[in-house]
DNA sequence: TCTAAAAAGTGTTGCAAGTACACTTTTATT
DNA sequence: AATAAAAGTGTACTTGCAACACTTTTTAGA
């Protein structure tokens, strides 16, 4: 068999990524959903979604297809399963890979999202989505929360400085749960990679509050050996 | 645009599975590898690969590749991950999705892996393989022993009774590091769904041990609520 | 200037889980 | 009867996690 031939007679398959887009702002998070205006399951609710195009990386389509919708690049973004039943998309065969991301809901792109028929609806109030979205969405929660316990996901979606109480809020919207302030404090105080500043912010509180900063260097070094 | 023309303006990729077939036999994992006859990388190292055909799920391909090396069905295997990278197979653009599976060494076919020209290679011997498939190796062996922490990974590797000494070379062999026997005992004893069957295996020791039993409806009815 | 309000910041105790560690019991074999 | 080979067993220490409430600081407004 020739080199040609040996892939020829495989079938090939439009290969999509679907992005659980979740964005974080004032204690909240929601997920950005597509009122799709194209057939198949036009009108209902979708994933953000898009097809790999030749000559890219699938984990740049991903982020491709976040920025097409909100404007944003260099997020925290992930993936999370591959989904390949013969029937999940009614329209064609599709394989489609599952990414989550995590953005700032004051940075992104509100004419992009308009343009998009796109919005952002809180996680409580998710409506029932097409295909097989819905188990996207519950895989990447699932995974969110579990590397949110293990690594400091979403650091991105704060200010470059900011107070532990900003930052027990974000924890507290991923992980959907309230966290003992104490408690909370003392694990941060272990992570040698959040540092003090030494800067105060006077904005949210009358008593002034610490900032701080995450130290990518001493993170990443963590790992190293 | 009509929805045919929805999909058809994008391209289409080949969509291939990658298995990390892990074996396990007296206390030693061992990974099941081929020696390509074929181009590109004839001659070289490979992981047990395959296409997905049209009208087969991408688990079930997954499921497939392995029964035709080994002849083993219904396994334990997980996906791990998908590798789209543009030019990670030389040949033409592939998807692959990895997966790993554990089989039992004392059952697999052995006809069925010789005339594939594939060998079981134990894990400190692994050379080095085509393409990423090094990366998906690493990706596996974490993503299984992260899991065996968790949940009883493998436990279809060993015979339907089986004795705890049994059980615990089974997870020093998956973990890679020794574990201690009373606490590893102690462990085992919280976990409700391995049962002792009251029956006696005297054929390791002669004192004779007890056999257990995993008891798979305990242990779904753990994670119902 | 005194008071009230709002957010930041701070320790201790108990419990559970994990880890380190070595000897006794049982029985078949010689 | 002695030996060998594997099974089986308990305690003390450490560590991480969870529960829990008050004080400090400062500004805004009375």
């Amino acid at each position: 068999m020739t080199p040609t031939a040996y892939y020829s007679i495989h079938p090939k398959f439009h290969a999509a990524v679907d992005c659980i887009i979740f964005g974080f702002e004032e204690g909240e998070i929601s997920l950005l959903l597509l009122q799709r205006n194209f057939e198949p399951a036009k009108g209902e609710w979708s994933l953000a979604g898009g097809f790999v195009e030749d000559g890219e990386n699938i984990d740049d389509a991903a982020r491709r297809v976040v920025a097409e919708l909100t404007g944003l690049n260099d997020l925290y973004m992930r993936q999370v399963h591959t989904y390949g039943e013969v029937g999940r998309d009614p329209g064609e065969r599709v394989l489609s890979t599952a990414y989550y991301a995590l953005v700032d809901l004051k940075k992104y792109d509100r004419e992009l999202v308009r343009a998009h028929n796109a919005f952002w609806v809180r996680l409580p109030e998710i409506p029932h989505l097409i295909f097989d979205h819905d188990r996207m969405v519950a895989d990447a929660l699932r995974f969110m929360r579990y590397q949110a316990t293990v690594k400091p996901v979403g650091i991105n979606l704060l200010p470059e400085e900011f107070t532990l109480t900003q930052l027990q809020a974000l924890y507290e919207a991923i992980l959907g749960e309230p966290i003992d302030k104490r408690n909370f404090r003392k694990r941060i105080a272990q992570m040698d990679y959040i540092e003090k500043t030494g800067h105060i912010d006077k904005t949210l509180s009358r008593k002034g509050a610490a900032l701080y900063r995450f130290n990518r260097e001493k993170y990443d070094g963590n790992f190293k050996i």
